[in-house]
DNA sequence: TGGCAGGCGTT
DNA sequence: AACGCC
DNA sequence: GCCA
């Protein structure tokens, strides 16, 4: 759709202009449309409006209008990376459709594409034994491993749902450089990804790792943030330690475990000044501190106004969230005795609060809790604080554990039945009401908005997605919102928003602020990750792995990190893939690529998807479907591939393929591009779609990510199954609710007809912004 | 307490 | 299989 | 994180 015409027309004259055209600085945020459009278009073309040296992780998108109605509870995810971060902005307004965009729904074109996915499921890696603690009383079993009964076993790597388990595969005895060497890390607990991880290795090098102290430890691994001040005053603390044994080796984990791992032996000069840590052991003291920290958060915008109407409604935002999740917390299960004064139930049972009913209960609990944990949990880092302690681990996705939930029960095999009654709430369902991603100008908990926000933002950082969606739709709730809201008790009734946020948001609403985010805000190490992380084609665990090994900055990693080909590139490009793209330059690059296209087959069909299709003010990628009204979709991947591809790169338009479909039954088409005469690089994904599966491919494509596993949550509920390529009915699922029937095609080329089978209202893709 | 979408491409 | 991305 |  789109004005192909009129792009047509101007696109010289566009990228004329651009090339011309100063950078006007400019913070988009919602206008008005139309007009606003040119300037958008100006600007864009131009140069990305403002790249943002360091990811900054805003990203939001906001559209206005709205509505609102209903709940929105179900479960749904988020996660994103970082980079996508930057949200789209909403021209208010209906001009919208205008804008070009796809058909809404008629069967269009486009095929598909796809791409990864995301909180992934980390795996559990498996799941260990039973516990076995080590400790002196426990009966051993037959032979167990020397670093379970000498030390404490680490929670598996990953987010795996069940707390613990860990089932390390020891290196072969010619490897275990740390043979018989018990490890005390500190910070000492294993929540966090990256120290887990440590840990684990010095498992598998033959060592054994000790939550807490110990005479016989014989090396303490700090943090690198730590200073040894700092390490003294912890043991001394917390264990009476003084002083640290001389014949103990105090070391950081970089450089002592690279000379480990480079002489394939410990280290014969131990205290070597590289090993030692901040405040020196030898230097005497020497109080470091710490970074200081950024202040990253800002909050946004967003505002407008447009009261709505109010009550349970909810509306949420999307915020971006990142990927996985990345440390859990469990409780820290002292060992002994150790300190933590037993936490309390922090999580308190809640009656169910969400029925309206008993407000008032709960809360003290909560507070006490708080407070039990706030002992208990002194030592360590604030960020694990809240978390850990009351509740359980959030993260988690991906194990398999079993079945899934209530309904389903049968766990075996089940052919879900179509109409399971009630088994679960539609319109619970998120994409069930209208999000168009606006918030009353005015909003009278903007505040507490932002700092939801920020605190998701920082969650999305940490890879915790789970937790990160349920920020965002907690704040999508109250963007609907037209009173203030105060209490936990008006908070808790709301939709999304459960005990822990409900404390919150009237902490918020009391003090303006959130200590837990000023916590967030002091580590140093956020700031590391997030620089990584920003990197295409970097995630957490990789992100971790740099900093534990020292990498400080992009030229760190260009210098001595081992790099695939697509973080290469991500670095190369870190700030052009940063930066968002005007709603003009998007229709450039897809004007480009149709214009191509027809030229080898005029009937091709170009249609610009993502966050463009719903209005966005600006997208953080190119987003084309590529369809054709008879072609096959060999024909379809065959011209794309072996012509089209091959042509752009051959005029310089497109730069690089990142992840090109390699089999046969590819669809996919993801590269960076970028407009004759500038050095900007975009990121560009073409989706190749068979004509009778544009239905699905638009729901899939346009998004937004929070809406699509929304409907396809409630479409596995409903025993089908909804993905790129159409709706399914009678899919088997087993345990994990994993597919184990395909199931049967039901219908692929209708967008509207989908959502009619599924019984969800067919609502533009500007209001689809959950 | 388990679930939280579904599918690919790269390494 | 782990990781990353759509 | 929230929810059933
Ligand atoms: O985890 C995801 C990510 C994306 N998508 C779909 C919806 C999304 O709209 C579309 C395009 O993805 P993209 O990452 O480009 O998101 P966007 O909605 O276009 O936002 P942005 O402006 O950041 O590109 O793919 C998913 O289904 N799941
Ligand atoms: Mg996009």
């Amino acid at each position: 759709m789109t004005n192909n015409r009129d792009l047509d027309k101007s696109i010289t004259a566009k990228i004329a202009f651009f090339k011309g055209a100063i950078i006007l600085d400019v913070e988009d945020d919602e206008t008005g449309f139309p007009d606003a459009r040119l300037i958008d278009a100006e600007r864009a073309l131009v140069d990305p409006p403002v790249k943002p040296k360091r990811p900054k992780a805003t990203k939001r998108e906001s559209s206005d209008s709205d509505r609102l109605r209903d709940r929105q509870n179900e479960f749904e995810i988020v996660t994103t990376k970082m980079r996508k971060a930057a949200r789209e902005d909403f021209p208010k307004i209906v001009g919208i459709k205008r804008v070009s965009s796809a058909p809404d729904m008629a069967p269009k074109k486009v095929q598909k594409v796809d791409k990864g996915k995301q909180p992934a499921s980390r795996a559990p890696k498996k799941t260990t034994p039973p516990k076995l603690q080590h400790s002196s009383t426990l009966p051993t079993p037959p032979k167990m491993e020397w670093y379970k009964e000498v030390g404490d076993v680490p929670r598996a790597l990953g987010r795996s749902k069940i707390p613990k388990p860990a089932n390390i595969k020891l290196r072969p005895e010619s490897q275990q450089y740390m043979k018989n060497l018990i490890v005390y890390f500190y910070q000492n607990n294993d929540y966090d990804e990256g120290r887990r991880l440590r840990i684990h290795k010095v498992i598998e090098l033959g060592g054994a790792w000790v939550k807490e102290w110990r005479d016989d430890v014989t090396h303490v691994i700090v943090d690198e943030r730590i200073n040894y001040t700092e390490l003294l005053k912890h043991l001394e603390e917390r264990y009476g330690v003084k002083q640290i044994p001389a014949h103990i080796i105090v070391t950081n984990w970089d450089w002592y475990m690279g000379r480990v791992f480079d002489l394939k032996c410990l280290p014969l000069e131990p205290h070597g000044p590289l090993y030692r840590i901040r405040g020196a052991p030898d230097p005497q003291v020497s109080t470091t501190n710490l970074h200081s920290s950024s202040p990253q958060l800002e909050s946004q915008d967003s505002l407008q106004l447009k009261p709505s109407k109010g009550k349970a409604a909810a509306r949420e935002e999307r915020s971006p969230s990142r990927i996985e999740d990345s440390f859990r917390q469990e409780a820290p299960k002292s060992r002994k005795r150790t300190i933590s004064p037993d936490r309390q139930p922090s999580r308190s049972p809640r009656p169910d609060s969400r029925s309206g009913l008993s407000s008032g209960h709960k809360y003290s609990d909560a507070l006490s809790a708080a407070i039990g944990q706030a002992k208990a949990f002194e030592h360590l880092p604030l960020d694990f604080e809240e978390d850990e302690a009351s509740s359980r681990p959030s993260t988690s996705e991906g194990t398999g554990t079993d079945t899934e939930s209530e309904e389903e029960r049968p766990r075996k095999i089940r052919k879900t039945s179509p109409m399971q009654f009630s088994k679960f709430d539609q319109s619970k369902f998120q994409c069930m009401t209208k999000n168009d991603g606006t918030s009353t100008s005015g909003n009278p908990n903007q505040r507490t908005i932002e700092v939801l926000q920020e605190m998701g933002k920082y969650y999305d950082m940490m890879q915790d997605s789970w937790r990160t969606v349920a920020y965002r739709k907690a704040v999508t709730t109250l963007k609907k919102q037209t009173e203030w809201i105060t209490t936990k008790e008006q908070a808790i009734r709301l939709p999304c928003i459960g005990e822990r946020l409900a404390a919150k948001i009237e902490e918020i609403a009391m003090t303006n602020g959130l200590r837990r985010l000023e916590s967030t805000k002091t580590d140093s190490l956020d700031e590391n990750l997030r620089l990584f992380l920003g990197i295409y084609g970097v995630g957490l665990t990789q992100a971790h792995k740099w900093i534990q090994q020292g990498y400080r900055t992009l030229d760190d990693l260009k210098e001595k990190a081992h790099l695939t080909k697509n973080q290469n590139i991500g670095i190369e490009h870190y700030d052009d893939f940063a930066t968002r793209i005007s709603r003009i330059e998007v229709e450039v690059h897809g004007q480009i690529v149709r214009k191509a296209l027809q030229k080898i087959d005029p009937l091709f069909e170009v249609t610009i998807m993502g966050s463009y299709r719903r209005g966005a003010k600006t997208c953080g990628d190119i987003d084309c479907v590529i369809t054709i009204p008879k072609g096959s979709i060999d024909y379809i991947r065959n011209t794309v591939v072996d012509e089209l591809v091959p042509q752009l790169m051959k005029e310089d338009f497109l730069k690089v393929g990142l992840a090109t479909t390699s089999k046969d039954n590819g669809s996919k088409w993801h590269g960076a591009s970028a407009l004759p005469g500038s050095s900007v690089w975009r990121r560009i994904d073409l989706l190749l779609v068979p004509w009778n599966e544009m239905g699905a491919a638009l729901i899939y494509f346009t998004g937004n990510d929070l809406f699509n596993r929304s409907v396809r949550l409630l479409a596995s509920k409903k025993g089908m199954r909804l993905n790129q390529r159409g709706l399914f009915k009678d899919v088997m699922r087993g345990p994990n609710r994993a597919k184990i029937t395909e199931g049967t095609l039901v219908e692929s080329r209708s967008e509207k007809r989908i959502f009619e089978i599924l019984g969800v209202p067919w609502r533009p893709p500007h209001d689809r912004q959950i």
